[in-house]
DNA sequence: GTGGTCTAGACCACG
DNA sequence: GTGGTCTAGACCACC
């Protein structure tokens, strides 16, 4: 079943912590294929927020090819083959990676103390 | 020399462009400690943009401690130890790795990916 | 005997998809005339979607003389003369034609280049 | 001068028309690089449609690169190279006339008829 | 002043 | 029932 949760602390706008959230279920498999999501109205009932973000969320996965959309039946999770997924995750890798990794050189740090940082951070 | 980039490209606000850099080369002593910074004016003169927006960077390092100012005189590096640099770098840091590691987990990297790619992207 | 595939993964709606497929069988003489359609309900059983939008796609291509129903009989392809094959096929064609050509041309497209890009799909 | 008609009567969206009519006068050339399009809230009162409306439609010149935007300076046109502009102009109608083609086979057209009518609508 | 996000509520097409 | 489009109006960040 999809899980979704909102943080109103964070800076992320709403419909990007969902497709983020979502998007990540299905490269890890947790959604399978041609599993129907819920419809639109429901989700934003139950999130307590508008329609049109969980729309726009929606609109995001599908033109990542992440879900499609049968109109008047549902959205489903697309058949992503192991080819994809390796595409899709390296890709959205790679944008962020180059930004980030940017970052933490203009702050001086070596390669050395990024690994050691990334170690310290991802057991947390 | 101080000098600072904008890329209308990119997707961070102006005055974050001007934080970064400027605090960039204060991080890695190439500013020195006392150097005075060129006027707002002189800065958004030859960067062609608003006064404001310089002045909301300068603010930015200023309450970070990488600058401070003297009304009437202009603004100066501050005169960081090296203790005080090694702080303010885990300090940024630890702020943006951590959100960082959490996305690359949700794309269900393992962190022996995370690190291969740190390193490729490092040599770039 | 009727063929008909229905596509998930197509934008335009199912009810479109069986009237272009069939119609198409008819203007080419694929169906030929006086054949009789299998009821809507064996149609819509085998393939897996609403009665309605069978009954839909049918409506439309009584509308536009492809089929007529004898109610209680069932529903029979039309007895088309060469010349009003020509004729349908002629303003089927023209509406689509005039829109599609005039976004050609919205993109700067010469004449030229739009019939040799036609010469290289219509091969494909 | 950006210049947009909207028609009612027309089954295309709104935000479609407007992309449509604006990334043809770019591939054209007619509006320069560089140029900074009218405020999203000028165009919306000018047109008496959404800002919304607007706003969709500029967010897909974005993401397909004919458009960029600098949060609180405006939108302006892309600097395509001429390399640039047949990519995308390829591109756009690679998937168009794919399936237009197809359309036009389905109707038993030949190469030769959807070529002559395609001379016949071109000079229209 | 600019664009970015979100809301609540409406109407339509599709199944 | 589903999603697709459009509206009017609000608040925010940035320049």
């Amino acid at each position: 079943m999809i899980n979704i949760n909102i943080s109103g602390a964070s800076k992320k706008p709403i419909y990007q912590q969902i497709f983020d959230q979502v998007s990540g279920q299905i490269v890890r498999g947790e959604l399978a294929p041609g599993t129907m999501l819920p419809p639109i109205r429901t989700v934003a009932k139950e999130l307590r927020i508008s329609v049109i973000t969980i729309k726009k969320a929606w609109e995001d996965l599908e033109r990542l090819g992440f879900i499609y959309t049968m109109v008047g039946r549902g959205c489903f999770v697309a058949d992503l083959t192991a080819g994809d997924l390796m595409g899709k995750r390296s890709s959205m890798l790679a944008e962020k990676l180059e930004k980030d990794i940017a970052y933490y050189k203009s702050l001086g740090l070596t390669l050395h103390e990024i690994i050691e940082a990334v170690k310290k951070y991802y057991s947390n």
